[in-house]
DNA sequence: CTGAAAGCGCTAACAG
DNA sequence: CTGTTAGCGCTTTCAG
């Protein structure tokens, strides 16, 4: 067992050939003659060779790792997101290596240092708490950063967020023609650029239509936040519609609604979430959505990513994913809605 | 931006000291006086220096990378571990390298094969589809293996998992106690040794006490399977009750019997999970369910990887960490069970 | 197209 | 305790 590590230069010996004869065959785009290629991955399968990364990357200057910073997997759209981008990722010859962060002040200089240490060749940062700083300052330090699911003022980072603004506002519009009169809004984290657009965007919406909200609190996108935020609110403003800023949010609300205050979801309150996580689908919440299409907004982001790894000054883009409203059970439909 | 990656030996020279006095600085348990140390220290921070990773494990032999191979993420279980595999291991000076694998059997071959590439330190396995045909090559090429929550006939490899059989055993007294009369089961997929352990146990324990299942069926730890054996289970046996074998199944298998059947949770049928997930928590399914501690299973996890790579030939232990029944509203609870 | 030689950035003996 | 000297395993000029 624990085999002697198997290098190029034993592959170099077998094959009678060149260490370097070796490195070029397993360099893509090298130029080796068919004879030689053969010879050296005849020599490499029955060594079990295989090149080392790591020593790779020491001279190459690229590691084939992606940094990605996440902050919680508790909301189920993150998991799912990971899943994609990890198989996006390998498919193109990346790997994930996963930094959590507490999304405190501190961590954030221990998860940048690290990120350094590694030499992830870029990051992809999918979470509420981190802050615009750790992109700015990755970015800074010539790693291309792209922020999934998240925005940010500052026009040289890279972005991909659905339009959360516009989704807001069509929220606002449907419970609005829903004939709803007392409209709430959970709002998610207004840390977040998602969580105030999508509260800016759903106020803008009910303006137009000349409704004024009953009632705006924060759920901070915890479960638990939103759940007694939901209690409060129906005990000061009894609504009959209310917008949660994301779907983990939303399921923690229509628990408190049914279960703790004994109401009927939609019948005494219509209930919409963010997000279209898989559960969303699930009989037991039936949750009506706005969909943030996760497959489509994982592929642009590795696809900015690695464009900007392959020319660090190509200029940063926001991007915006177009998302539909899912209808479901959760809320009363308006007549020919469409 | 992208400044030029400064070196050791910048901060030497800054500094007016030896390339490898620096290395000392940043090596844990290296001698270096007092004086020295800040001196170097001083010089790192004003250029902002970090010792590269790489190139340390090129010649330390170790990468302070551990691959963690996922099939999927979907069961909650899963992220929640990997949320705290992370966290742990971060404590500890390691990073989690992601890799994901369909579990079909050529995916094997590649995982492993990059596994090797990026020369992690150690491996844990995470997920049902993984065979043990992974861990036995990864740990016959010498690289520490545990495999998480998933069970094995061979002995030199390490494993976490919780007392599967027991807590079958358990769940068919309870739901016996409850008196129950026409009992199923919705099985895990029987690749794995969770979910054969479970099937057994709980098979064993109707035995015990006389009771014959009206139906075992295949669930595959998948929603769709369960939820589409639940509804043949239900046409065919109509049982009073229905041990799922995990609660990932067991929304589904609830759902179901609520939403399309029309059926009462526990009115008509009593159901039991297995794993505890915070979902299983929430109102809307208040799941009565066997506890897998996924915070002792991840530290043993842990404890026993790092034990193994600073030691390679320590003997692979399996550990069974007990769990408790949580006793909640989607199960009669029988009179006087403690 | 192939081999020889020079490092990538760092740690680990080895002298002093 | 500190500096000097070899490499870790690989890619990449540079000659041939």
């Amino acid at each position: 067992m624990a085999e002697r590590k198997v290098t190029s230069l034993d592959v170099a010996a077998l094959a009678g050939v060149s260490q370097s004869a070796v490195s070029r065959v397993f360099t893509p785009g090298a130029s080796v003659s068919k004879k030689m290629a053969a010879r050296v991955r005849d020599a490499a399968n029955e060594l079990g060779y295989r090149p080392n990364v790591l020593a790779r990357s020491l001279i190459t200057g690229r590691s084939r790792i992606i940094g990605l910073v996440v902050a919680y997997l508790e909301n189920p759209f993150y998991p799912d997101a990971l899943e994609r981008f990890s198989t996006v990722l390998q498919g193109e010859g990346y790997h994930i290596l996963v930094f959590m962060t507490s999304g405190a002040g501190e961590g954030v200089d221990r998860v940048i240092e690290e990120l350094m240490d590694y030499q992830v060749d870029g990051i992809i940062t999918a979470s509420v708490g981190m802050s615009d700083d750790l992109a700015s300052r990755c970015s800074a330090a010539g790693i291309p950063v792209v922020l999934f699911n998240r925005g940010q003022a500052d026009d040289r980072l890279a972005q991909v967020t659905s339009d959360n603004i516009r989704g807001g506002r069509r929220i606002a519009e449907f419970l609005v023609a829903g004939g709803h009169k007392r409209i709430a809004h959970v709002a998610g984290w207004q840390g977040s650029s998602t969580g105030r657009d999508r509260k800016d965007g759903f106020l803008a919406g009910l303006d137009a239509a000349g409704v004024m909200p009953v009632s705006v609190v924060e759920g901070e996108y915890s479960r638990e936040v939103a759940a007694e935020a939901t209690r409060a609110l129906w005990a000061e403003h009894k609504p009959d519609a209310i917008f949660v800023g994301n779907d983990h949010m939303a399921f923690g609300v229509i628990d408190v609604l049914r279960h703790e205050l004994g109401l009927s979801v939609p019948g005494d309150v219509s209930v919409v979430g963010y997000d279209d996580v898989p559960m969303a689908g699930w009989a037991a919440y039936d949750l009506t959505t706005l969909r943030q299409p996760s497959g489509q907004m994982v592929a642009r982001t590795v696809e900015m990513l690695l464009e900007r790894i392959g020319s660090p000054d190509v200029a940063a883009r926001k991007e915006m994913i177009e998302g539909d409203l899912i209808l479901r059970g959760s809320a009363r439909v308006p007549e020919g809605w469409t």
